[in-house]
DNA sequence: TTCCTTGCAAATCGTTTGCATAATG
DNA sequence: CATTATGCAAACGATTTGCAAGGAA
């Protein structure tokens, strides 16, 4: 089915060019509704979908129950921190790397990957470190 | 809160170990209520749940809104097929580096990695081809 | 005019949770 | 006896979907 131009998506697709925290469905819908107040949930949800399945975006699940989404979709991992839910990026050059032995390895045809890691960033660290005081 | 041992988590944790599939909350729900047909759904869940808090299995999520689990707390690799759902193992020697690496240029203190290639899998690449004909 | 998109609201569905009861230590 | 676990069913919450109306090509 073609795609045809929306403004909406056009607003949600620019909005997440800006942003590098990879947000949820939800802070999208009200970010966007700032500028475009009639905009609905479901209109969000549809055209996040529609772009990560063209590639244009993708999504991420980093098992905090919620998808999140980056525009950014160069080959890259995440760092997820349990203690304030904060979902970074993480450039590793051993990326590719991997991505080539894991094709030499598998049977099948491997498309894209997600790598992600799970702690805690530095600003909770040091904040659990200051509550002790 | 301590832990008291139960019957029905017991079953669980068994039927995960002699499964490589990496089966869902209803698999396991399904399968262990083969044996004991008074086991709950919720009784599953939580289970599951406070073995994956524990660390004695893996709570995994490939995407398809589901989440699996896994008895195989090794670190290790998952590869999941975009067209039967299928998940297995895949091992690669350079996760153990990768970790390293990571942990050298994150802040912050990192636990634990997941990473899941995506594609199609041998099986599915050839009854695409025997289609066809 | 044709087909894609939207807003709205209702429906889905995997997962969680409250509660009274049962089992464990 | 104190505490944790269970079964059941209801509640939750993120995401999807049906439908009638609006917008793009």
């Amino acid at each position: 089915m073609a795609v045809k131009y929306s403004r909406q998506r056009q607003m949600i697709y620019n909005f997440l060019m800006t942003r590098k925290d990879h947000p949820t469905a939800d802070v999208v819908y009200k970010n966007v509704r700032q500028e475009y107040p009639n905009i609905s949930l479901g209109t969000v949800y549809r055209n996040l979908t529609l772009l990560a399945d063209r590639g244009e975006i993708l999504r991420i699940q980093v098992g905090d129950g919620v998808d999140h989404f980056d525009a950014d979709t160069s080959r890259h991992c995440h760092f997820f921190c349990s203690d304030c839910g904060g979902v970074t990026d993480m450039q590793l050059d051993c990326v590719e790397d991997m991505f080539t032995r894991a094709q030499q390895k598998c049977s099948g045809k491997i498309e894209s990957q997600s790598i992600c890691f799970y702690g805690t960033c530095r600003k909770c660290l040091d904040k659990s470190v200051e509550n002790q005081k």
